[in-house]
DNA sequence: GAAAAAAAATGAACTAGTTTAAGACTTTTA
DNA sequence: TAAAAGTCTTAAACTAGTTCATTTTTTTTC
């Protein structure tokens, strides 16, 4: 996926690991979200709103993912309806970890919302690059390696 | 609401305006939302799990809610099943402003984050104290003043 | 398996945001 | 309507995080 498409798909992953993530003015990724295994990912507002994203999805391992169209997404429902019950508890759940990721954004320092985030993801930690993990810290990797070496230091 | 209760509602404005927050160690509060007139707040995560929250809720004007049960929630669902799609909605729509909300907390400076909210949501900032605004922006009171001046004075 | 490319580490100089403290202004309460 | 409490402003000293430049280490490619 690239910033600029209108979004045609929402990715179910059977295998491998994407990120997903914006460029600011100065070319500097932002990462959103990575998604391994069971996850779903896309741009869900450019899916539903068919605005043009302003994210980047790519794979950081060979991965398999199932795209649902929007098409298909509404006939779902129209044609098995406990789908929206299915999907109702999906985006709940989703809902509180982004509630819970903007709040700690927010309220942490860069060192504990590394370590709140290892603790969490540690399977997603150990896949991607340090470089990566800052971008979804929100911090730069020199920083980064910084708060690394610290806390390994204890 | 208070921190360590389980919640038992969750609440739908129909008057006045509330703060949800946390306090941190230092006793310093962290507002995730600001909810007005039409919005539904609570934490949705204590009220599906049923384990104690860590939010306050606080009304900053005479406020007028309508609270819905866990109970009166499962039962509604099952009893008119169009509710689904309904939630499934509201929860895709919250779903995307908190997606956008966690990612500009990661990639925007506090200066930036002040203009997009105040952008975004004129007639929430004009109801709120200064300092409730630097809650929710995550920085100090001392240093969202600073930013205001700055911002007015060009 | 050598060369190239990318990632990680390190350090010095810098900037965004915090802390502490004090005074001015505004709102609430008795 | 005076006093009290809370909010806002300002400023100086500080800390978390950035930037830029260089070196080392790891991974990729041919």
């Amino acid at each position: 996926m690239q910033a600029g498409d209108v979004t045609k798909y929402e990715y179910f992953i059977t295998k491998g690991c994407l990120k997903v993530y914006t460029l600011d003015e100065d070319g500097a990724p932002h990462i959103s979200m990575f998604a391994i295994e069971d996850y779903w990912t896309g741009d869900m507002a450019s899916f539903i709103t068919k605005e043009p994203t302003r994210y980047f999805i790519k794979a950081t391992e060979d991965s398999e993912l199932l795209g649902i169209s929007r098409a298909n997404y509404e006939l779902l429902f129209q044609e098995i309806p406990k789908f929206e019950r299915f999907y109702r508890n999906l985006y709940q759940r989703s809902l509180i970890s982004y509630i819970r990721r903007s709040n700690q954004g927010l309220s942490l320092t860069a060192e504990e919302r590394y370590i709140e985030y290892k603790k969490k993801y540690p399977n997603i930690v150990n896949r991607i690059t340090q470089k990566d993990l800052a971008g979804y810290i929100g911090i730069t990797p020199e920083f980064m390696s910084k708060i690394i070496t610290k806390v390994n230091r204890r």
